[in-house]
DNA sequence: GTGAAAGCGCTAACAC
DNA sequence: GTGTTAGCGCTTTCAC
């Protein structure tokens, strides 16, 4: 067996690339730092960046924020690492993070409210300088723990109903408006809804938009098919699909709040041998990868992800360097994907819908 | 502006709880940790674990690490975090790790050699106890550059050459013996392979192992068509499947070496008209999620990626917290999934390429 | 079994 | 401009 040597810890501390450049340590600090560089005369910064360099010397982040408070560490809250929603968000923010120095701690921190706080608390033990949530409900503790020690936090993907932190969200009203628009224009009037859980913005703000959208083609969002899924997957998406079918036979068309649960839709149509778009039209959200293979191809309403990853980097980082930033909120343009899931509705359709479907553009 | 008011940073230390208590700090310290709890009287460690959980004090890890070198603090580098086979190692990994009371630095590091080496040393200067790497090529630096200075490092999904470090991989060669054995009982002789990139072991081994899996059914291995394509993407699975396709029109069925390129053959044999599993027979790797609602459904090798991140992550944690553990390989067995994209070749097969070749573009 | 003291590597007042 | 000094909050010898 080897021997149990140690770790080769790193070795090279001020102090020696001090004594390397025949200068007291606060003065290799203060050359070292960009901030503080100019405090100190210029030939002496160019002695020791070249001792500091010659000693590869690389500074100690973790003495550093002891000494300071603070890390150059960001911490990011998702559900789930796996969901392909937050895969591109993760991506996208920590390029942007990395760029600018910041390493990003992930923590998968699952649906369990306690156990967010309780990693949120570990985050901010180990002094990240702000956090990034993926996480929050309408009403979230998560967000009130942030607000209350006055920690630097954005929201993404999902907005708090108080704006108290910044966020970056997709516009869920217009991304509805597209959808319906989409359906409307091929003749579709029985148009359903597959609602995602309702104490999330998107689930929430969705619904809502698509109730103003039938409203605005004169059609009754009182009266429209509904149901409310218990989670964002496939399987909650087939549950409720279930419901909304046998509730709702006249359906000719829905739009489900995102593309998991009309996934799920398509499962309970495998099941009941029914086929769309011929028998009923769907539209999802989300442009998730693949959805381009599934059959038949889904027509979605496309949000970019990895961009609301960056943003939320963005507006994260200025949170932290400049005091006193006011609360904003990014809300990133979606658009429609027309591929083979929506199609004009049956002729056979009866009274209800009497005009006659467009060709689809 | 606002007031700069700071964040308000936590403020009990130990020094305080030693204060409550009426010990000293060294003693709290000794107490509050279980490893020297036994040198303290139990009524002391009562009354300090009183003290400190009425003042709510949580330890400072920062201070902690900045003591002692260790940090609880463990990094996984990842190519593509965006990639859906990384997200469920990462998922699988960090569940184990957070379990054990560390937290996951997760470091989106491209495919960059210098680039994955930078930020390693970013990490062990934050002194991370540890690193697992999902990156590396068969002869990788950032493996050499973990051995060297003798930090604790597990490789997850691919393995380098030279078994210098513990690895977490599934069985390539069973995967693609269960993918021929499946394809010769249906029928097909003239079974090619769509190849993964040769410097990583997956690509690597996969290849060896369906040349192996060809010649225990007596086929001849040399002879089989053969075409590897530049990355593990759909894109460049189809410009491999357009070759493939173009030197070799008599083939019946091909195994990809993972999903996303079995994805990027749907992709040619569209464009060419061509019907799976009619006109040819696709089998995938990975099973990635949706890969059975793509049409027609993909036949596919199943690895556990999450299990792999688990067990990863459970012997980086032995490599850590025990010295002088030997280097272990684990082979995580593969299944296969079938579904629709594999089939009997058609009866009409005729002699070798007498097939009339469609469309070439 | 407990206290005292030193110090991990760095930064920021404060001197000069 | 640069050196001096004093810690950040913790752990770990070393005394007693």
């Amino acid at each position: 067996m080897a021997q149990p040597q140690k770790t080769t810890r790193r070795a090279v501390t001020l102090k020696q690339v001090a004594a390397a450049a025949g200068v007291h340590a606060s003065t290799v600090s203060r050359a070292l730092n960009p901030a503080t560089r100019s405090m100190v005369a210029p030939a002496v910064v160019a002695r020791v960046m070249k001792a500091a360099a010659h000693l590869s010397y690389r500074p100690d982040p973790v003495a550093a924020s002891l000494r300071t408070g603070r890390s150059k560490l960001v911490g990011i809250l998702v559900p789930d690492i796996a969901n392909t929603v937050f895969a591109p968000i993760l991506s996208g923010a920590s390029e942007r993070l990395s760029a600018q120095g910041y390493s990003v701690i992930v923590a998968d921190v699952g649906n369990d409210g306690d156990r967010q706080l309780d990693l949120a608390a570990g985050l901010v033990a180990r002094r990240v300088d702000g956090l990034i949530l993926a996480t929050v409900s309408r009403d979230d503790p998560l967000a009130a723990f942030c607000v209350e020690r006055n920690l630097p936090a954005v929201l993404v993907n999902r907005a708090e109903t108080m704006a108290r932190l910044s966020a970056v969200v997709s516009d869920d009203s217009f991304g509805m408006q597209l959808a319906v628009d989409h359906l409307v224009e091929l003749g579709h009037r029985r148009i359903g809804h597959l609602a995602g859980p309702a104490q999330h913005s998107t689930g929430f703000l969705r619904r809502r938009g698509f109730g103003h959208a039938l409203a605005a083609h004169g059609l009754d969002p009182a009266a429209a098919p509904c149901e409310v899924a218990a989670a964002y997957t496939r399987e909650e998406g087939a549950v409720a699909m279930r419901r909304l079918l046998d509730a709702h036979p006249g359906m000719t068309a829905i739009v489900a709040a995102n593309d998991l649960l009309a996934l799920g839709a398509y499962d309970v149509l495998r099941e009941r041998g029914l086929d769309c778009p011929r028998d009923l039209s769907i539209v999802g959200h989300n442009d998730m990868p693949l959805v381009d293979m599934v059959q038949p191809p889904l027509t979605t309403v496309r949000i970019s992800h990895r961009e609301m990853g960056r943003q939320a980097a963005d507006l994260l980082q200025q949170a932290i360097e400049e005091e006193g930033i006011s609360v904003r909120n990014v809300v990133l343009p979606s658009r429609l994907i027309v591929r083979g899931s929506t199609a004009a509705p049956r002729k056979a359709a009866p009274a209800e819908g009497a005009k006659r479907p467009r060709k689809a553009r």
